[in-house]
DNA sequence: CTTTCTGCAAACGATTTGCAGCAGC
DNA sequence: GCTGCTGCAAATCGTTTGCAGAAAG
């Protein structure tokens, strides 16, 4: 009963004239397949036949459409997921060793009360707020075990 | 009855044989009196003497040696805070327009929850935990009001 | 004095873009 | 067929770095 993210996904870049090519559907099931998010060389490492400026260039316009969202993390590389409303809401844990971004989720209950705080927050400093981001910066398994490269 | 930065910077940097140098201490006021973080352009912008690359140097060298933190924000540019021993725990809100980035504090009761969630999540997910990042995405003051640039 | 720092200018690397040909609708 | 998309290669721009002189201890 999962939404349909292809017909989402060419609903929106139809919407300012912009089509739903084989290159942008590639990108889309890269993302979803990996279930976290990727950088540019990553989702070339699934699609090999891609050009580099393509990729750029179709996480682009997916991200402008609403499909895409850019996750800032701990290293030089940009990452991208697919939008909230089309995976679910999560979180990211972020090895500052090897860059890697996993996804986890915290209870609802808490999920309600950082919400309320945000609000708080937000309309004390008078700050529109749009989304939260809620991160755990640390190690992952790979490198908490071996020390990390010089 | 605030620590004395100087000192600890200072001590830090000797540490590994470092000087604390005019220029060095010239960034770390330039963070001080900011009150939330700052990018290398606005440091330069704070002491117009500093060439561009001594600025990237100095923050290169005062990160390194844990006086100072790096920041991601939502826009191209780095940003640097003093690390929280020397200033306090605290969180972002970040506009999405300008880039701005400024500061805030959640209830601790709050912030004592969402410490032991991401305890649990951490452990599930076999992640050594170092910090969390909790920031809030939107618009400041002055984007709110009138439209973004294009 | 010796070692570390600074300033300049050139190098770097992720990302962007101009242009000519290709593909979706 | 138009119009928008792709691929290549060159440009961009924040950031890094080599080197010779200046400054800290």
């Amino acid at each position: 009963m999962a939404i349909d993210v292809h017909a989402v996904a060419a609903s929106r870049l139809a919407a300012t004239a912009q089509r739903y090519t084989t290159s942008r559907r590639a990108v889309v099931e890269a993302l979803q397949g990996a279930g976290r998010p990727l950088t540019i060389p990553e989702i070339l490492a699934v699609d090999p036949a891609l050009p580099q400026s393509s990729a750029y260039r179709t996480i682009a316009v997916l991200t402008q459409a609403g499909v895409v969202r850019r996750v800032v993390a701990v290293d030089e590389f940009a990452r991208f997921e697919l939008a909230e409303d089309l995976s679910s809401h999560h979180h990211h844990l972020l090895c500052t060793s090897c860059g890697l971004v996993a996804d986890f989720e915290l209870p609802s209950a808490l999920e309600h009360q950082l919400e309320a705080a945000f609000e708080a927050a937000a309309t004390d400093q008078r700050f529109e707020s749009i989304h939260h981001r809620v991160d755990l910066v640390g190690l992952c398994t790979n490198c908490s075990g071996a020390p990390p490269a010089p």
